[in-house]
DNA sequence: GGGAGTGTATGGTTTTCGTCGAACACTCGG
DNA sequence: CCGAGTGTTCGACGAAAACCATACACTCCC
């Protein structure tokens, strides 16, 4: 039988099922920001992990796109070899409010 | 001549001054959740650093304190010999709409 | 003035977290 | 089928942060 391998789809946490501390955590590091920044300014689907402009090696920003994950910020899909991803506005939006807007701001 | 020595008054820091990044990081911590939280649910000047119900030593306990100072979040006062608090409510407010309430939240 | 109560400061331990290098898995184009 | 591109996993390392015990400083009351 033909073992058809393929890629682990990545685990998602909706953002109703997350903690406030675990999200504000996930946001009290300051690549992860910047992550959630360009991904803001970017529409949703056109970026891959690899095209952000954060000063970490793959391994650990493989890292941070996990923490995002668990914390119901950013939600991935497989396109060819690439992830590409989205930030979950509106989800994360209603369960945090205002959240979002603060760390998008110009500061 | 008299060596009035008077203990040091409370560094604060007003919200206006502080970064994104150090209110979400004073933010993201269980023991510090809770003293807000608690703080939150008492008039103003009331609480003594003392009087809260976390599980950490006194030396802990002034630590916290001192990051939440840092963040804007709290005002100290000396009153005797004890050190009352403050939550500055409405100035992290304006500087952080709608971050306080996350934190305040039944949740 | 002595002693209890309260909070800070210091030094050291433990834990957590971010990071990297290397190895591995998968996809796609030549 | 091989090689380049992309991303995850693993183990280890170092830095940062939380914590404690102790010592110290100040205030108040007896």
């Amino acid at each position: 039988m033909a073992n058809t391998h393929h890629r682990a789809a990545p685990v998602h946490v909706h953002p109703d099922e997350v903690p406030v501390l675990t999200a504000l955590t996930a946001l009290a590091d300051p690549v992860r920001i910047e992550l959630v920044r360009e991904l803001a300014s970017s529409p949703d689907w056109t970026r891959a992990c690899g095209s952000f402009d954060v000063p970490v090696g793959k391994a650990a920003l493989s890292h941070h796109f996990g923490v995002l994950r668990s914390a119901g910020l950013v939600e991935q899909r497989d396109e060819g070899p690439r992830r590409v991803n989205r930030l979950r506005r509106e989800e994360f939006e209603a369960r945090f409010p205002g959240l979002l807007a603060l760390v998008l701001r110009p500061d």
